[in-house]
DNA sequence: ATATTTATTTTAGCACCTAAAGTAAATAAA
DNA sequence: TTTATTTACTTTAGGTGCTAAAATAAATAT
């Protein structure tokens, strides 16, 4: 009689199992219901359905058996190919491709260089079809469907309405991204700002599972931050919290690419780093508006070298990160806040100052137990992040697709 | 067999009638399933249960009947001396104690002057049990149980370890009272910032519905703030998060209260705008450190006068109060900015230039919708606050204790 | 009086979950 | 080589809690 079921328990169980299974890789039904506090009479169900659908498969038990007495495990493991999902990050002058299975590993990872600030809204909706397709006809062969597609982008997105509303690698604005490649892909197409993707691949190593209230400062180019308040990234009313880099440092104080004086970016990315050394100091040719990496290590060198001029450039980058670093601590009260990006190449230039600052700046009170630390910035992680939040936005509906598919076929 | 529900559906959807019922009034069994999605069958199976714990009551059918055709609705509601709950303001040199019965009415409400400075903790609790004591022995006749506390306390307090950490009120730190109290009460003690409970009735007017990201602002002797994220007051990792008076607007500016330099508090403040125009202006006389209400009338009747002095303070006090807007704007990106508190008398004195400020700072895409309000400021609502808060933490219990004397008689 | 309307209660049945009992599959011991 | 023991998984039996539909209650309108 009761055919809307009302009751969610065997859907959370069921993505609780999923979950497990992608984060632990092969684990064993009695460990999955101890892990998930439920029975494993629940799990014996749970993973019979996800059998059927073709979800998961049980992994053949291996020859050198450690096991002690009693009957050996079976592992279970998620099936790589039920499905997969894409992610693409956006930056300036390039776009980067991954696709990732529905085990959560990277399956295949291409760059593209493209002038991304001369597109047009339709011409980046263009290019991402055409590149979509293109990955999906080479990459997809064996998978059973394209789950989600991910958007990870530098600047101001709404995830909710899927609305691109700034992005410093676009000339335009409030670009509804989302809608129109989700109809053509017929997926459902995440939005996330790049930092978030990042911060939540960071969150889950295990050297941070103590911080459920963590914020990640991304130093580069500019600045980007990541609030994370018990694990999940905060967004604000339309998805422009966190925009550390625009918080101020001095009230009429240097130009920043917003286009606003005293922002923390205006003294602290690379561009201003630069854009203060550039007249001073010898540095490697190029944009100096767009400074390379190598730029950057030239000044970076000269400051931890000694060289007086550089060392006063990123002490006051130091300094400005403090007072921005006393805002986040007064406002947000974190765990820990991560520093990093390529940026943290120039950190222990800056560190001195920036911990003075903050010391300075702050009570002890209101410093309460945050740690401050950085992160070495070996390789980027935002796709990795957002394959992650694709797959875990996706779970329900494959699981929904593969009932339809396997189980009831009453209702054809 | 299975005894242990893991299943808290049950549990939900009373606490939601309880509410509902809280927030409206009376209310009709069919009106309480609409409003909470659930079926009407199951609302005739919650209330009587509270029916039978004496938790609600029938309400007698009205004489005047203005109800059309059709059975009448049999409204029920909570029974006010169901349990009682008492809350405490602690401020600087006062307490306040406030008793709500169960209906989340104010019964009855008292203030003491008391140096709240001179107290050791040993002293804060005695005082307390004192008072809560003589309260309840005075007013708790008719009510079946001290459901909780809430200790409402200006500064930084962990709720969740029941501590006072840091308070202007108190010259002592540290102090974890809320285990003293309960075990002194045996019942459970809410310990929470001031500012957080006057948010959250704000939050709960119908006014600011459409504002589940509301950031309030508190001016007065300090200035506090409180964030609510999708309603809920943020605590951060220590309960000093949103600590909006301590976060920055001059790097080495005017000395705040705190110790530190160019805090937002030592220029927007009362304390701050009467320090500021001590040396210049004729006001009434009284403590300067502490000014009177009457004092800061007479300099805010200058300043709107056309003062030149006077307007200049205020104007820098706006300028402060705007760059601190502005940071909480890019950080939390609110639906409102709300700001009262008894500090809002001054408030038309410094809006122009917090305005300008304002959009000096930030670019359109990080003002976003975010609308910057103010809120006169009629009467003290912490604590109503705090009442709605004891009572929504305690409602379970509650039913647990009312569970345990009429239904179960089996485990006698 | 009877029909209609609306509110509440009762009934029947479904979808979960769990504890306990049963079964399976290994190692250790006799 | 049986037999006991241990551990993992499955089946069974029973409980909670919900909903839709039917039944009942209590009004007004005809």
């Amino acid at each position: 009689m009761a055919l809307p079921s009302t009751d969610t328990s065997r859907l959370d169980n069921t993505l609780a199992v999923i979950r497990t299974l992608r984060d632990q890789g092969p684990v064993a039904r009695i460990d999955l219901g101890t892990l998930n506090g439920i029975s494993s009479a629940t799990v014996t169900s749970i993973s019979a359905e996800l059998l059927q659908q073709g979800l998961i498969s049980e992994r053949p038990p291996e020859a050198p058996r450690p096991t002690g007495r009693g009957r050996p495990k079976t592992l279970i493991e998620l099936d790589p190919n039920a499905a997969c999902v894409v992610c693409i990050k956006l930056s300036i002058n390039e776009i980067q491709l991954v696709v990732g299975d529905f085990s959560g590993q990277v399956r295949h990872s291409e760059h593209h260089a493209v002038t991304t600030l001369a597109l047009s809204a339709d011409d980046l909706e263009a290019l991402l079809e055409e590149k979509i397709s293109a990955v999906c006809a080479l990459q997809l062969k064996g998978f059973q469907r394209l789950a989600g597609i991910c958007l990870a982008v530098q600047g101001v997105v709404s995830s909710q309405s899927g609305t691109i509303i700034w992005s410093p690698a676009l000339s335009f604005r409030n670009a509804p991204i989302s809608a129109r490649l989700a109809e053509r892909f017929h997926c459902s197409v995440l939005l996330e700002n790049d930092a978030n993707c990042i911060a939540s691949v960071l969150a889950a190593q295990p050297d941070y599972a103590d911080c459920p209230n963590l914020v990640v400062i991304m130093l580069g180019y500019g600045i980007g931050m990541s609030v994370l308040i018990n694990g999940v990234p905060f967004l604000g009313a339309n998805g422009s919290a966190a925009e550390f880099g625009h918080s101020k440092y001095q009230p009429d104080g240097a130009l920043c690419a917003c286009g606003r004086r005293g922002c923390i970016e205006a003294y602290a990315s690379d561009y201003a780093l630069y854009r203060a050394a550039a007249d001073h100091l010898a540095l490697p040719p190029g944009d100096s508006a767009h400074p390379s990496e190598q730029q950057m290590q030239a000044l970076t060198q000269l400051a931890l070298q000694g060289d007086s001029v550089a060392q006063e450039i990123y002490a006051e980058a130091g300094r400005a990160l403090g007072v921005g670093i006393a805002n986040v601590l007064a406002l947000f009260n974190p765990d820990l806040v991560l520093i990093t990006g390529s940026g943290v190449r120039g950190f222990d230039a800056m560190q001195a100052a920036m911990h003075s600052t903050l010391n300075e700046a702050l009570v002890a009170e209101l410093m309460g137990t945050t740690r401050i630390e950085s992160c070495a910035w070996d390789r980027d992680m935002t796709c990795m992040g957002g394959i992650a939040m694709a797959l875990n936005a996706t779970d329900g509906e494959t699981l929904l697709d593969s009932q339809a598919k396997s189980g009831s076929a009453t209702c054809l």
